[in-house]
DNA sequence: TAGGCAATCATACGTTTGTTTGAATTTGAA
DNA sequence: TTCAAATTCAAACAAACGTATGATTGCCTA
């Protein structure tokens, strides 16, 4: 479409790329909330387990991700990069809308690594978001990219895995200190 | 210094940056390579322990990107680019350069994983390859992103965290099939 | 139906970016 | 020292990009 549209609409092409995100991620964040509270009420006093908390947080965004007919592997490709390189002087703005989800979770997961030191559980979080990030932005040339072994757009295997993956990370116990 | 240079010696700016792309990974790889094979000589017929292969693979990277005064976590920021946004028509450039580790260390990694699925070893090499690119990417600014509770430019620790980390993630038996 | 507002469009402007050119300068060998 | 090839430089070029403008269209309300 017509290019003068952009500023128009938005000011200018930053401002329409936070937009473009935060469309996208906004509901899928309401969802998580709403997700983990059902599974916090139904769970009562007992942790929620592990897997079905990472369900929670990944299984909306996997979604996303592949929904083609909407671009979705575009947002991908975004939400990647606005994590390895933010634009200058806009980190914030993404930041907001993005910290109530960690915040939040953290909560729920303490249970389950509360044995972890704090840098030690943010160190396997930070490896985590690079893992999960770069599936996404490449399950639709998995099958380039392992020979042939990996189909392309599992993703709900690469769901699956994703999150056996992260659960033994995040639970394994803490090496020993430096 | 003079841009022109640029053209008069590498012809266009894509072929600069797989230059210098290459000038890099390069000696790390015959590093690696020359590591792995002493580990092994060493191991006679035993298998070389998986922590051992992994600090082979990853501590050169590790240390290349946090050689600031050679730029060092411009190339960590290149590499992880090149990972998730391979430039059109010259993935094949890099691939070339990087195809003979994965290769090499499958073999060596082969006793380790022998147990899972080819494609569940991949899925789970994809995760651990985003975790890395990332890690390296966001090690200068790890303070910020964790709110201080990880410093930054924590190599050391960095890399012990993430062959643990690999570790883990890669000796996990396998998930329950679909 | 007329008037006003919002949206769209073709077009143009100013920057930035990648590349080219031709003149200077340096280098190395005879 | 001399000469030719290699390298560097300032300057210009062309294309891409982000943005701005003024005319035009579509829409809603009075």
């Amino acid at each position: 479409m017509n290019l003068a549209a952009v500023n128009y609409h938005f000011g200018d092409k930053k401002t329409l790329y936070h937009a473009v995100l935060a469309r996208h991620i906004r509901p899928i964040n309401l969802v998580r909330l709403k997700r983990l509270a059902d599974a916090e009420q139904q769970s009562g006093d007992l942790p929620v387990p592990l897997e079905v908390i990472l369900d929670i947080l990944l299984r909306p965004l996997f979604e996303l991700c592949s929904d083609a007919a909407n671009g979705g592997f575009h947002v991908a490709i975004m939400v990647g990069r606005s994590m390895a390189e933010p634009m200058a002087g806009a980190e914030e703005q993404l930041a907001g809308e993005l910290q109530p989800i960690p915040a939040r979770f953290s909560q729920t997961l303490r249970r389950h690594v509360s044995k972890l030191p704090p840098d030690e559980y943010m160190w396997r979080l930070n490896f985590i978001v690079g893992g999960l990030h770069h599936t996404l932005s490449t399950l639709h040339r998995m099958k380039d990219l392992t020979r042939g072994i990996c189909r392309d757009h599992d993703h709900e295997g690469a769901l699956r895995r994703f999150i056996q993956f992260s659960a033994v990370a995040l639970t394994a116990p803490a090496g020993p200190p430096l």
